[in-house]
DNA sequence: CCAAAAGTGTTACGAATACACCCATGA
DNA sequence: TCATGGGTGTATTCGTAACACTTTTGG
């Protein structure tokens, strides 16, 4: 290929990629998943999984498929975060990112690097290798947007199996919102809440705590967790078969 | 013919714009701030302030620039609205399209259409003309975006004189929330801020209302806005290192 | 004086907090 | 058995809602 440079425009024009922080929870700890680069530049660093933003497709569309490509997650609600525009953020030229970010469950995905990555893994907040770019800025901002949802009363049900104890979800509300709520008022908080419904069922965990299992609504959850924040649904193979749907919420 | 596309690259790139939603408030309706657009496509119609992002700016120095250089409004608080970049909403290539909004009080700025604009002026949200690209599901999502904040507690103080009356913002709360809240207690709780303060001056307004004006301490109040939502402070001219101004004499 | 809107007080309710207590389990 | 953590009950606080009432001003 002689000729490598085959698009021009009259004016410069940035690069746009999409790059997306997802965040799971393992019972002890936080935890985002990263991807190993595959490709220069910084082949072999570790990064957030994202990439270009094709011609024919939106911001959005864009994250779930890089996401998928790189980690075979798919499936989650994305969330538009923030743009990230620094001039000087990527050596080869003007890149402007758009983040986005999810909460997924560890367990259910096969993580499995591909395409333009090497590698695909899960990595505790707390002790996760440096990032190329303004990655590690990208997740301290999602970071705070995850605070700010939990301390605004998500509860992050995404993150855990379809059966889960009131003690796993406390675990995770401390760590996140660092906040230190009474354990018994957390409790009788969310088995108040029609959604998260109790089985018969035990659980068993570390030390010895035998605990009530409970379940998940998915779509009383769901109209909660849409009308509270600006999330949207995506699911991977979307594109394919539904068209546009445009509804208005006008009174 | 001639050759007049320069920018080359070995990729297709999106071009990347800014727009912004400026909400004012005049006393009895919401307004939009509009331009009338000096450039094809579209000359003559009606849209959002805002342009191309350049490269060596940041998408929120850019929205800035822009506004300002369109509407003459500066010194404004922005906020990240959304990325809109469905890939036809342009018709002359692809666009992707970072949405900023804002608050300001209509009588502050000299509101002086420029550069790319052959006009500027503020709409009623309830009689404003048709706009071009995809401007008006911005102008829905910023709306949205506005009336989440006022009902999560904003009061857009930034829309008002200096000295404003608890009934003007009651006015403005009724409009943005669509919720009918009891005058006496919002008089109540405006008044048990700490930011809003009392002054012994009345003032007059349509039909016969004397009512007691009050005044904002700034600090305090952005302090609270800044925490509670994801606002960034863009004085236009600090780019270039202006000192800042805290009060505006001009008139 | 009267109408209309501003401004003040009083009570009620519900969610969030604080904390006391009992139960189940495993070592 | 005891230590540890799960699960339940109850009182208090506080912000908000509901609503009665007084004051001010223009006509």
């Amino acid at each position: 290929m002689e000729k490598n440079k085959e698009f021009s425009y009259k004016y410069p024009h940035p690069a746009v990629t999409v790059d997306c922080v997802i965040f799971g929870f393992d019972g002890k700890s936080l935890r985002i998943l990263l991807i190993e680069r595959g490709l220069e530049p910084f082949k072999g660093s570790w990064a957030l999984p994202g990439g270009f933003v094709r011609m024919d497709e939106t911001v959005e569309e864009a994250a779930m498929r890089e996401l998928f490509e790189e980690t075979n997650v798919k499936g989650v609600y994305m969330s538009q975060l923030s743009v990230f525009s620094e001039v000087d953020r990527d050596p080869r030229e003007r890149v402007i990112t758009v983040a986005f970010y999810a909460l997924a469950k560890p367990s259910d995905h096969d993580v499995i690097g591909g395409d333009d990555a090497a590698n695909a893994q899960w990595f505790s907040l707390d002790d996760y290798p440096t990032l190329v770019f303004d990655h590690e800025k990208i997740v301290k901002v999602a970071f705070s947007q995850l605070q700010r949802n939990f301390r605004a009363g998500n509860v992050g049900l995404e993150m855990f199996e379809d059966k889960f104890s009131i003690s796993q979800l406390y675990a995770l509300h401390s760590l996140v919102t660092q906040q230190d709520i009474d354990r018994r008022n957390f409790y009788k908080k969310m088995t108040s809440y029609e959604y998260i419904e109790p089985t018969s069922e035990k659980m068993r965990e570390t030390p010895h705590k035998p605990s009530q299992l409970f379940s998940l609504d998915r779509t009383t959850y769901d109209l909660k967790v849409m009308e509270s924040f600006n999330l949207y649904r995506y699911d991977h193979e979307e594109k394919a078969k539904v068209p546009k749907s445009k509804h208005h919420g006008k009174k």
